[in-house]
DNA sequence: TTGTAGGCGTTATCAA
DNA sequence: TTGATAACGCCTACAA
């Protein structure tokens, strides 16, 4: 009842020929006649021969497949990132493969592991929160030929390219924004400083105000995560105290949309009383009941240029020299009701 | 400067032992002494071996990976469904592997014999749009063993099992909710009839119109696709014409928004005027300016359903026989502003 | 132009 | 308890 697929012995068992000249018609090798090609190519096909890329793998040492490890898949970031690797690679022949670490550092390191096992040709990932440690990663480096590259959540080790937006900038551009609108007690909802990405957000920020002349206060600078509920957490706390904002920069569009549900419940007028502008752009920020300033991170070209990266890795990879690559794209500012004033 | 990583051979010759006992003691063979197994396991750990998983693929038959096919990833419901997968197998030790169709059947055929020819264990799909022959997907039942799960767009292929929501339910559901509601005249958003989805979704609208004597009128079902502007053009064209609905059930959340869009740019209030139900539950329609109610798909469950499914089918496979499985979930209905006029 | 044979890294069978 | 060896399916020197 098993159907086993044909192999090239079955093919030259048919045609008395040797499997070599099989392996070669197939291949489409020069020193082959095109009789024996095309009678090869004909039965293969009635047969219906499929080329078992394992065992190809094993000779050549290329599974032509990739690794990537995100947080969670579904998320409009990373799925938009994937979808950017995906196209770029599989017209080259690529597979793509993917893990969630679910922002623990032991399941990344455990997919890591395991992408090696596989025999991955190369690693995409961006770093779980917990990640602080980098021993495992370098440990790679160390012992494996298999590039890694990082996309928006990198760390610095040496030897590994990365595929980033300008975080500082992105953070720069938004505060300008509301300082050019006339907003003048402007916080900021910090993300976790473990990651670059939030602290060069926060950095963009500070230098946004020193070169306008304002004065970086800490107290307006709130730690928040991703989500809903600590935005609204963030609301609560600047108002139960004196200095009230009149707008909040927030490394998160999510926290930023619970500041906007929060600053509601208590019929304070966006962008009037308060601005407030988000990060990443995510699609539900166009369609909210204020439409939603965000910083777009173009998710799709980054997954792209982390694909030519990766490309460009193998090709260096085989002549022997390898550089590390830094791409930086520029982060793209969405100017929408909600931090308007004038 | 090439680092190749230790095979079992290169920890035999260190410890002066056969490939045979390394391999066995990486097994933890039963008939192999504690001694050396320790032995092996510490040498092991001291090259650094990492096992080929490809070499045991070639072997076992096994390669533990799993192929998905979908038409984009980057979009809320698919990722998702991914991720259910992905949490479900990555437990087993399965890497999950992702490609796009990009609504091509071509690119679909491709990327199935690709997917094929890397030996996946399963194949996970959803169907693009442009798939009505179905001679591809049959071949593959039968000339090879691996087993293939529809989930969400499927086909209906002997053998084949599928994974989906009750999506007649799904339409039936939101046009009673309408009904109840105290709206009279009632038209529909339908897909691309191609998908048994919207076909579904469709014969559940008109269900519940009969069931409740009201009348189908051809009229009020007006074709769009999966994108804001089809909505917006579908308002258009209904609104030029006599009789104008006083509720849409919108088999797309997308076509919905857009005609929220159009129906607030004329001035007609939702809900009192016109009432605006949508499909998918997307994140997006509860943060609109006025949320969206919308039939959820429970996209994550369906991907863990799906996990399971191929699990048992992989289980069934190995005792011959097999049977296939229809899975079909709930549908959970969200009322929000956009319906409720009472 | 075609054939022979070895090897990629494992596991499993049969001996010892 | 361990060892020798074949096999998984393919590619590729080297030979013919």
């Amino acid at each position: 009842m098993n159907k086993k697929s044909a192999t090239i012995y079955d093919i030259s068992h048919k045609l008395n020929v040797s499997v070599a000249t099989v392996s070669r018609a197939l291949n489409d090798h020069p020193r082959i006649s095109e009789a024996t090609k095309e009678l090869v190519r004909k039965t293969a096909k009635e047969m219906n021969y499929k080329q078992n890329n394992l065992a190809k793998a094993l000779k050549s040492g290329e599974t032509k497949n990739v690794g990537i490890i995100v947080p969670y898949i579904n998320t409009n970031f990373f799925s938009s990132v994937i979808r950017g690797i995906e196209e770029e690679l599989s017209l080259l022949g690529y597979h793509v493969i993917i893990c969630q670490s679910h922002e623990d550092v032991n399941i990344e390191k455990r997919h890591l592991n395991t992408l090696l096992n596989a025999q991955v040709d190369g690693i995409f990932m961006s770093v779980s929160k917990t990640t602080i440690d980098t021993e495992h990663i370098e440990n790679i480096l160390e012992t494996t030929n298999t590039p890694i590259i990082f996309f928006d959540r990198k760390k610095d080790i040496a030897g590994i390219s990365t595929v980033t937006i300008d975080d500082y900038r992105g953070g720069y551009m938004a505060t300008e924004h509301l300082i050019k609108e006339g907003y003048k007690n402007i916080c900021h909802f910090a993300g976790d400083l473990n990651l670059e990405i939030y602290q060069n957000r926060l950095n963009g920020y500070k230098q946004a105000l020193l070169d306008n002349n304002f004065q970086i206060k800490e107290d307006n600078i709130i730690f928040t995560g991703s989500s809903i509920d600590t935005g609204i957490d963030a609301i609560k706390k600047l108002w139960d105290r004196k200095s009230i904002p009149d707008a909040i920069f927030s490394s998160s569009d999510f926290a930023a949309l619970g500041a906007c549900q929060e600053l509601k419940k208590r019929k304070i007028k966006i962008p009037e009383e308060v601005a407030v502008i988000g990060f990443s752009n995510e699609p539900f920020t166009q369609f909210m009941e204020l439409p939603m300033s965000s910083v777009d991170q173009t998710p799709v070209t980054m997954g792209k240029m982390a694909g030519r990266v990766f490309i460009e890795s193998v090709k260096e990879n085989g002549s022997g020299v390898s550089t590390e690559k830094k791409v930086v794209l520029a982060p793209q500012l969405y100017i929408r009701k909600s931090s308007k004033r004038k």
